[in-house]
DNA sequence: GTATGCTTTCGGC
DNA sequence: TTACGGCCGAAAGCATAC
């Protein structure tokens, strides 16, 4: 089973807010270089009505909801976050086995407590739905199927507020006329490589030989794509117990190439990487800069460093000694924005790892 | 040749 | 007509170890 809440940070806000309940709702992050310079993060789905979508300006946002009464509220992540920790505490206390993907999304294996009866899924499903209403005013949509992907694929099917269910014999019938980019993993990339093998549905990609699926999409993506456009996976829910990375990110004030106008930001930014990884009890190994240039494109270097840390100060010289290499390697490169990962991460015990015992 | 690790890019929300 | 965030995990691509 695959939970998906509905427009998650917009419900969040609608609940805060009553005055906000029945109208268009845009959660924004501002960058506070100039009064609406910013990008969307999500929106409910009365302002999706009108083409508002995640990513894109807050301006041109404004512009598409300029005839209605809308609401634009900055985003606040820490709320966002303490619900949804409530929220999938319940999940989690509803499955056999659970897996939290993002902030909003979790797979719950039920196959245990329904002893794989759909009917007895659609009952929990049902029931998780009944809850989140009555404790968390939230709602979801939720695909059941045989496996993970196809899960997925139904809690997309229908939104919001939707429940899909796919049983095994139908997994074929269902996934068949879908367009192929509804299968998690294909994005632009793999797209344009459909467009040219004249694919466009789950069914012709279904058709292609092996060869042609390692030959466009190489070994991984290939032989996965093969396997998933006839419905199978074997992926297992399993709980992440630790996080990948922490990162942080800003927009400076002004468009700039020059040392005194990035340290102190990239000395904040690197301040509160340190800060959180301690927070949480993990030291990280390595270290990355993004920096996004006035075109907008994406860039980052990284280092690994001496010894594992979550101290301020070696991640500030990381940042520092590798945004400078950026800079003298790019001199054509003028910073927008400029942000701070730490990675490589390991919870730290207090107890004797085999790293301690081996530098002792 | 395969496994593993590191760096960079991609893509979702 | 343009406009433009802050996260995350996964994949890709490469190098090195065995």
């Amino acid at each position: 089973m695959h939970v998906d809440l509905d427009s998650f940070y917009a419900q969040c806000e609608e609940n805060a807010n009553p005055n906000l309940k029945g109208k268009p709702v845009v959660v924004c992050v501002y960058s506070g270089r100039t009064e609406d310079s910013g990008a969307v993060s999500t929106a409910n789905y009365q302002a999706r009505k009108y083409g508002v979508r995640a990513g894109i300006p807050i301006i041109r946002a404004k512009k598409l909801l300029e005839t209605v009464d809308a609401a634009f509220v900055p985003m606040n992540h820490p709320r966002y976050e303490e619900i949804s920790e409530r929220i999938m505490d319940m999940l989690r206390s509803q499955s056999d086995a659970f897996e939290q993907t993002s902030i909003d999304e979790a797979f719950l294996d039920v196959s245990k407590r329904t002893g794989m009866n759909f009917e007895s899924a659609r009952d929990v499903a049902v029931e998780i739905k009944e809850q989140l209403l009555r404790q968390e005013h939230v709602t979801c949509s939720i695909g059941i199927g045989p496996n993970k992907l196809i899960a997925k694929i139904a809690s997309d099917q229908s939104k919001p507020n939707g429940l899909t269910i796919v049983k095994p014999e139908d997994a074929i019938t269902f996934l068949s006329p879908l367009p192929a980019n509804r299968i998690p993993g294909v994005g632009k990339k793999a797209e344009e490589k459909l467009i040219q093998l004249n694919v466009s549905t789950v069914a012709e990609l279904s058709g292609l030989s092996p060869n042609t699926f390692v030959e466009n999409f190489g070994k991984s993506l290939g032989s996965y794509l093969y396997r998933a456009s006839r419905g199978e996976d074997d992926e297992h829910v399993k709980e992440r117990e630790q996080p990948a990375q922490f990162s942080r990110i800003a927009t400076l004030k002004q468009n700039t190439r020059l040392p005194e106008e990035t340290f102190p930001l990239l000395t904040e930014l690197a301040y509160s990487v340190s800060d959180k990884l301690k927070e949480q009890g993990f030291t990280c190994k390595s270290v990355t800069i993004i920096a996004i240039l006035t075109d907008l494109s994406i860039h980052s270097r990284s280092k690994t460093l001496e010894s594992r840390t979550s101290e301020r100060e070696p991640i500030e010289a990381a940042a520092k000694q590798l945004t400078q290499q950026f800079l003298r390697a790019n001199p054509d490169a003028i910073l927008r924005r400029v942000g701070v990962k730490a990675s490589t991460l390991t919870k730290e015990t207090g107890q004797t790892d085999i790293s301690k015992f081996l530098t002792a």
